[in-house]
RNA sequence: GCCCGGGUGGCGGAAUGGCAGACGCGGCGGAUUCAAAAUCCGCUGUCCGAAAGGGCGUGUGGGUUCGAAUCCCACCCCGGGCACCA
């Protein structure tokens, strides 16, 4: 036998690290180990109580409380997943992995967005088909999110681009177009019902005529005008950039498009439209009854704008009629203009109106000769009204929204008619002015420049007369007056208030024909095609009279085409948009019978925007194989409804605030039309939502301002260096502009997946944006290292820990930290839980000993939520052979929270002297007498008698001298 | 302009009427080491002081309170949203 020669390893040799330290390649083996074990166990498969996926785990408890935590889930973008993007996911998992350990039955997965304008735009880029390039972001994703430990159940994770989820996606846009909302129920019905209604009578007809001397396409038509999904031609944003026309939402204020930031212009076009206005008071009522932060809230109701007011009828004088005046309200005149007004107490002050240039009353208003009493200003310098509209007009729909907004000067012309003032007689001028918007209100004002100040302005500009109706305030030198105060000039209103006067003055229009007190939204029906290929065809098609029709349900899903030629067109300004699905000649006509025998229809060829699969995707994480229903009504109520009374949904979504308008409101919307039909059991879908922040990290500039490699700069004495060179610094969103990208690949090599998460959850508070800094990295690493080291021998890797029990003082910081670490968790406090468990930690480092195993074990499973591939590990170390994931989190023992004496401040003054100990049962007296008898408060209060002493139980002792 | 957030050491942050700065990063000192790394221990808001101890200190100014980072008033700065919305 030869003699064997061993060497040390190399890695060994040369860092002369302990065998079993828990360092990035031990965390690694440890992490890929347990990933694979939980995949081959299903640990993450949660089973429905009902419908088809009743396998997987859920809680021996049958009163065991439901959690459905969710992250808003991402579009696979590919273009790289840097340490910014899983925050929420890791904050969603943690408390997740928590709530299983208390006893919770919890379902958690995760989807992907792969539809829409992203997902095209960078398959655009890329120069290869969407769908491919979906396919392997999506796989990219998972695998990168399973790195990270997260515990998804995969079998219900979707991607709204897969047939079998769109499929649905069109069955729930059938539901909307086969709907019409029903104003008096206030909810929406199915479309048969109205159709019913106008067969029988008990509904009549726009015109009065019998449903029966309906033509087929007529009755079609009146149908289709009522459906929540329907077919207009209104103005619409128009972005050639992109190819597409956008719904308001996704333009910025500056009018661009919110992706890629290229212009939108107004243009009208024939689109399909989603009535979500007639959700507005829903919407907006129901928000009272959500968990979510106020700022969301706030923009929530702000997008949809409601004010109350009055549509009020001003009839025209016209040249050639007698103005209708008196009493008999508006009908008798021959035009009437509305007007939408949150201040009908003013009207006695309304010395002029305006309409929006694009109002269609403004052709038939416009006289043809200025009429005695014109005034130059008001002319434009044009001969005649009609020259004056027309070039007015003409100006206007030249402008962009920027123009509008970056200038605001008051600017009009006069049309040459006059309208009267119900409630005195008085003829006064209609203008036409941008500063009235079509898409508000009725896109026409009653003028009160002395209580609005952008008519105060117009009427300086056009030497308009001014009248005060409300009385200002004492010493008030401004302009108009919008503040309280009794109204004058006003008849039979002088004196009152402006809230008793709004009253009076509804009655009195309501009364005599010229209006009614209203509500007003700003909300707009939501513009739903895009003339784009990466997305959902619509389940539509067209018959011979260009009406549109559902197709059967028996026909979904429609799928879209292979496209080789799907890119859109770069287009001009004036070109009209072009959807892609044109270009798939075989695909666009379809030989169909939808009751009237075979015949040739032609497919609608706009796909749907990236919101529609986002609208309801939750739905489907419940039952996301069935192939009958959306989702199974008693699965869907059991993961949905709420048993502590509130509004219901998931539990928590965790997801960025850029949505707080977009998602977050169409949503809601399909849900509640949803709920109106009896597809799901609740009107709202997310009972609680929370907004985490954003990672961003430092970017550094050179003296030419060009962005340099951030990893590459050093720091020296406070100065930034590249290269020898000084840098500035700043900081912004991590990517490759900014050369700023961390990614979790770089991570993984340094530090492990379970360094990361506990360091990403370590940072700050979740809803709170962070600047990254990788060299904090370490000490995350370090509190794993300590752990490891205070239950297992580096040396050896035996586990150290013993049987012996804790000693009493380690015993209570042990329970303390369970105590406080249960209800940071359960407030998503991460970042502090993670100081107590270090706290505890740094405990068992300073004792003596090896750690006792009434510690250990605690220490672990209070870490498992966390870092669950090294608590895993340790786990099993300690001798256990089942998973962590559903083992009890530890409960504190009440007894143990209370101590036998407690330390006290002694304030003087409200000033810290000294620190008494006392028994934590001292009555007030004695803790005031021990802290008076203290010598240095001695010293301090000297002969005197202190004038008071507050005693605080518990807390402190404060002598005011 | 209006509406939301926010402002605390060199840095991330903790404390929501009761000991300001928990926990971590960074820094300084020590132990260990031939040396270094790693690890462990100690110090680390600031000023005065040898120390004991004391002054000051949570954007600014005022107020309430025995006591304020925390509540109230006014203002400044930063971030976000909305904006000719009648």
């Amino acid at each position: 036998m030869c003699p064997t020669i061993t060497f040390p390893s190399l890695e060994a040799m040369s860092a002369d690290i302990p065998a079993h330290r828990y360092d990035a390649s031990r965390a690694t083996e440890i992490e890929l180990k347990w990933q694979q074990q939980w995949l081959d166990d299903g640990t993450y498969e949660t089973a429905n109580t009902g419908g088809i996926l009743t396998g997987g785990n859920r809680p021996a408890d049958p009163d065991a409380g439901k959690l459905f935590v969710m992250d808003m889930f991402p579009y696979p973008s590919g273009s790289g997943l840097h340490v910014g993007h899983p925050l929420g996911f890791i904050g969603t998992d943690v408390f997740a992995r928590f709530k299983r350990m208390t006893g919770h039955h919890v379902l958690h997965t995760m989807g992907f967005d792969a539809f829409g304008l992203p997902a095209e735009e960078h398959a655009r880029q890329t120069g290869q088909h969407p769908r491919e390039n979906t396919e392997a972001n999506v796989a990219t994703y998972r695998r990168q999110l399973k790195r990270l430990g997260l515990g998804h159940d995969q079998r219900r994770s979707v991607s709204t681009t897969d047939v079998a989820f769109y499929r649905w996606t069109q069955w729930i846009f059938l539901q909307i177009f086969n709907s019409w909302y029903d104003d008096e129920k206030g909810k929406a019905r199915p479309i048969a019902e109205l159709e019913a209604a106008f067969a029988d009578g008990s509904r009549p007809t726009p015109d009065g005529r019998p449903w029966a001397e309906l033509s087929v396409t007529e009755r079609r038509r009146l149908l289709n005008d009522h459906r929540l999904a329907y077919v207009d031609e209104a103005p619409v944003n128009w972005c050639p950039g992109l190819g597409t026309v956008l719904a308001n939402e996704e333009v910025t204020v500056d009018g661009r498009s919110e992706r890629g930031n290229h212009p939108v212009f107004r243009r009208p076009l024939k689109q399909w439209m989603m009535r979500i206005t007639s959700y507005a008071d829903r919407l907006l009522a129901d928000l009272d009854r959500l968990d979510w932060t106020d700022a969301i809230k706030t923009m929530q109701r702000n997008w949809i704008g409601r004010s109350e007011g009055a549509r009020i009828d001003f009839p025209v004088a016209t040249g050639n009629a007698e103005g209708a005046t008196g009493s008999k309200g508006a009908e008798g005149a021959e035009e009437t203009i509305t007007v939408f007004t949150t201040r009908p107490d003013t009207v006695f002050g309304a010395t002029y109106m305006v309409l929006a240039p694009e109002h269609p009353l403004v052709d038939t208003l416009t006289a043809d000769a200025w009429p005695e009493g014109t005034k130059d200003p008001w002319t434009g310098g044009a001969a005649s009204p009609t020259e004056a509209v027309g070039a007015y007009r003409a100006a206007a729909a030249q402008k962009s929204d920027l123009d509008r907004q970056e200038n605001k000067e008051k600017t009009g012309v006069f049309t040459g008619a006059f309208a009267v003032v119900p409630t005195t007689g008085a003829e006064i001028p209609v203008f036409i002015a941008d500063y009235v918007l079509m898409g508000y209100g009725t896109g026409a004002i009653m003028a009160v420049p002395g209580q609005d100040e952008r008519d105060w302005e117009f009427a300086e500009v056009f030497d308009l007369p001014i009248i005060r109706t409300v009385q200002p305030v004492e010493g008030f030198d401004g302009k108009a007056f919008t503040g309280e105060g009794p109204a004058i000039n006003s008849g039979f209103l002088d004196g009152m208030d402006v809230g008793a006067a709004k009253r009076a003055i509804i009655d009195w229009l309501e009364t005599e024909g010229f209006g009614h007190g209203t509500v007003n939204y700003k909300l707009r029906d939501w513009l739903f095609s895009r003339q784009r290929y990466w997305g959902e065809p619509f389940p539509i098609v067209f018959d011979a009279d260009g009406e549109p029709q559902a197709v059967p349900e028996s026909a979904l899903p429609v799928e879209l085409p292979e496209l080789i030629d799907w890119a859109p067109r770069a287009l001009d300004v004036d070109s009209a948009p072009e959807p892609p699905l044109g270009r798939a000649e075989a695909w666009t006509t379809v030989e169909m019978d939808l009751g009237e025998g075979p015949r040739t229809y032609h497919r609608e060829l706009n796909t749907m925007p990236q919101w529609a699969g986002s609208c309801w995707y939750y739905l489907r994480y419940l039952d996301p194989t069935n192939e009958n229903l959306v989702v199974d009504p008693e699965v869907e109520q059991y993961w949905m409804s709420d048993a502590d009374g509130r509004v219901g949904g998931v539990d928590l979504y965790i997801g960025g605030v850029e949505h707080a308008v977009l998602h977050l409101l169409y949503s809601r919307f399909w849900h509640k039309v949803l709920f109106d039909l009896g597809h799901v059991s609740g009107p709202e879908p997310f009972q609680k939502l929370f907004n985490q922040g954003y990672i961003q990290a430092y970017a550094y500039q050179d003296a030419r301002g060009i962005y340099v490699d951030a990893e590459e700069v050093e720091e020296h004495g406070g100065a930034f260096l590249h290269d020898g060179r000084p840098v500035t610094q700043s900081y912004g969103k991590m990517g490759k502009s900014l050369k700023n990208s961390v990614t979790p690949d770089d991570m993984y090599e340094s530090y492990g997946a379970d360094t990361l998460r506990l360091h990403e959850m370590f940072m700050g508070p979740l809803d709170q944006d962070r600047v990254w800094d990788t060299s904090a990295v370490v000490g995350s690493q370090r509190l794993l290292q300590r752990v490891w080291r205070n239950l297992v021998d580096e040396e050896t890797g035996e586990v150290t820990v013993v049987d012996a029990p804790a000693s009493d003082d380690l015993r209570r910081v042990l329970h303390r930290t369970i105590e406080q670490v249960r209800s940071d968790m359960d407030g998503l406090r991460f970042n502090t839980a993670i100081a107590k468990i270090t706290e505890l930690n740094n405990e068992l480092t300073k004792a003596e000993g090896p750690t006792p195993r009434e510690v250990a074990e605690p220490l672990v499973l209070m870490l498992a939520p966390l870092v669950p591939h090294i608590a895993e590990e340790l786990w099993a170390m300690l001798g256990h052979d089942d998973t962590v994931v559903y083992t009890p989190f530890p409960e504190a023992d009440p007894a143990l929270l209370v101590d036998e004496s407690i330390e006290m401040p002694v304030q003087v003054n409200g000033k810290v002297r000294t620190r008494i100990t006392v028994d934590a049962e001292a009555d007030d007296d004695a803790v005031q007498a021990a802290a008076l008898g203290d010598a240095r408060i001695a010293e301090l209060v000297g002969d005197g008698e202190p004038r008071k002493v507050i005693v605080v139980p518990k807390k402190l002792v404060n002598i005011v001298l």
